[in-house]
DNA sequence: TGTACATCAGTGAACGCGCGTTCACTGATGTAC
DNA sequence: TGTACATCAGTGAACGCGCGTTCACTGATGTAC
């Protein structure tokens, strides 16, 4: 009966690399950041604790590649919501970018931690993670265009507005997961009743709010 | 010639306990959170660095006494740009508020984002920060119920706007403080304004969204 | 196709580091008589 | 007021730990001829 062999480690040349980003993601996710070393990465990656440094100048290009995997789920975790609303409404493209985003912070919330960890992950050091970022930011962007090329509101410079949808949810979703809401009566309010909820006062804002 | 004495260590029995919060504070603040350590706080306040032990149980415990001595130092910040305000006028209230956040935000940031990391300072298991959280909250519960009762929005379950309204201030800050906008064409925007024109926001929100 | 060689991905021992925590201690403060 | 004693705040040596990083190495892969 031969030994049924381990998955085999098909690493040298290509894929440890991911190996290493997809190990760092899921030991944020199980363990926390803190938990994030070169050394547990590899140690997930069944590869010796030198290993990484042939695919990663040191630990914070490693966390920055991490990171920026985590915008790209999150771009893709938008762009699902995307699909199922009518692309002919930018409002409702505005709610489904909404939804991704806090359904992605719900989701992996360490990971999106990790994300909002700029002392960690150096973007400035780390080109690679600002263009996911930028990616990520994109969706936004081009539906707060979409939405003032629609005419429903004031077709001026879309960044405040922008910068308040994204503050809004931003906020909504750091303090879900950083479980601020439950030390207060917040805590008693269903939260995807008040995201929904806090998703159409951003809406009834952009309409009523005309931006100088 | 007396030789100049240096400042006397007057602990035994009293204020070593505030010291090392002082401590704490002062080294968040210059070095970063991963800076603050037991021992690098004992060694700021010139002690042992076992002294500490004598008035915090471990470290998780010190780190929240110095999160909680940064609530406070929030709410006082909001204190003092309430009493630039009228009284009687809950929404400038509700600005004071804003703009008090966001000022200690920006002045003092990494005590701003060590008072929203959890995971170091276990609130649930340390009462006195949780009810310093308790008091920068009730700042904003208080003023949301008061713009409900001077019955310029239905009076409803103040809950969901004042989620509404942290949220997005605190997502403000958090971006803010964290260089995200710094990364994209938001960056250009002056953050003043910005702030000032999403406090608007907010108070155009409240009075256009009925709250069901 | 076969051989010689260069490249470089992955190894394992070793380093120095600061950390949190423990322990037995010292000596200042406070108090009962 | 003076003395004897208890308390307990602060000390300093010691511990074990996991970490990031360096280094000389091995051996698999890829390529020029």
């Amino acid at each position: 009966m031969p030994k049924r062999r381990p998955k085999p480690r098909a690493y040298h040349h290509g894929d440890l690399e991911h190996a290493l980003i997809d190990a760092g993601l899921a030991i944020v996710e199980r363990n926390g950041i803190e938990a994030l070393s070169l050394r547990a990465v590899a140690r997930r990656a069944k590869v010796s604790h030198t290993a990484p440094y042939h695919h990663f100048a040191n630990k914070s290009e490693l966390l920055a590649a991490v990171a920026a995997a985590g915008f790209d789920q999150m771009v893709e975790a938008i762009r699902k919501q995307s699909e199922r609303v009518r692309a002919d409404d930018p409002f409702d493209r505005l709610r489904a970018v909404g939804r991704g985003y806090v359904q992605f912070a719900m989701t992996r919330p360490l990971v999106f931690r990790l994300m909002f960890r700029p002392e960690l992950t150096r973007p400035a050091e780390h080109p690679r993670l600002m263009e996911a970022e930028g990616r990520a930011f994109s969706t936004l962007m081009e539906t707060m265009v979409a939405i003032q090329q629609s005419s429903c509101i004031r077709a001026t410079d879309p960044r405040p507005p922008a910068a308040f949808a994204w503050s809004t949810v931003h906020g909504l979703a750091m303090l879900h997961i950083d479980e601020v809401f439950a030390e207060t009566p917040l805590g008693q309010v269903r939260f995807d009743h008040l995201a929904a909820e806090i998703h159409e006062t951003i809406i009834s804002a952009l309409r009523a709010h005309a931006w100088k």
